[in-house]
DNA sequence: CTAATATATGAATAAGAATGCATAAAAGGC
DNA sequence: GCCTTTTATGCATTCTTATTCATATATTAG
């Protein structure tokens, strides 16, 4: 990498984050329903998906008053996939 | 993914720990070497290489009384790839 | 225009993790 | 066996960041 972009880790390096990139892998969300499936506050939600969405892992669409978040799935997709494998292969933690 | 490992990010998600893969992308290194290259301390550079080889990115091997640590290079150049990709196309700061 | 709903913003606090110092352990040279 | 080199470990401190609360903004309904 010439870009010493460490920020990329950095913003998907929490707990809810990831479980709000795999809320959206299904499919797009608005804040609310995002905040109903991952169990926190709205503005601790919307704080994460601000961060998402700076560094273009998620998209918003208004949509009237909410706001509909989806996922980079150009990006996220074969990450997420590559992740995975490496997990299932190497994790001891995860693989339980 | 169905596991939650979003210890994956984390542990690459600091300056130091993203400058020791990218100094590992060229080629094995001792500790002692690597410290050099990032300008902190030795000790230091420890923490991080442990952090970093305990989720297998990478790798050590005894040498004497040195330790040559290298990148795991199946998970780490494709991800690695895709982030500078990404980096490329979206990010504002990075591409400078 | 007022009230209600949806989301964002800012500031303060709390939590967690990185860093560095001091020390220990391991290996090699003499 | 002792000293030197290399790396690791444990603990204390310092940073950084996430989270929450309180408040603001925006949109729609009535």
């Amino acid at each position: 990498m010439k870009c010493k972009c460490h920020a990329f880790f950095e913003t998907l390096a929490t707990k809810l984050k990831m479980d709000i990139v795999e809320a959206l892998e299904e499919g797009p969300l608005s804040v609310n329903e995002i905040t109903k499936r991952v169990g926190v506050e709205r503005s601790t939600v919307s704080h994460a998906l601000l961060s998402l969405a700076e560094c273009s892992f998620v998209e918003a669409k208004e949509n009237g008053r909410q706001r509909v978040y989806s996922l980079n799935k150009e990006t996220m997709a074969p990450i997420l996939r590559r992740v995975e494998k490496h997990v299932k292969k190497y994790c001891r933690r995860c693989k339980k």
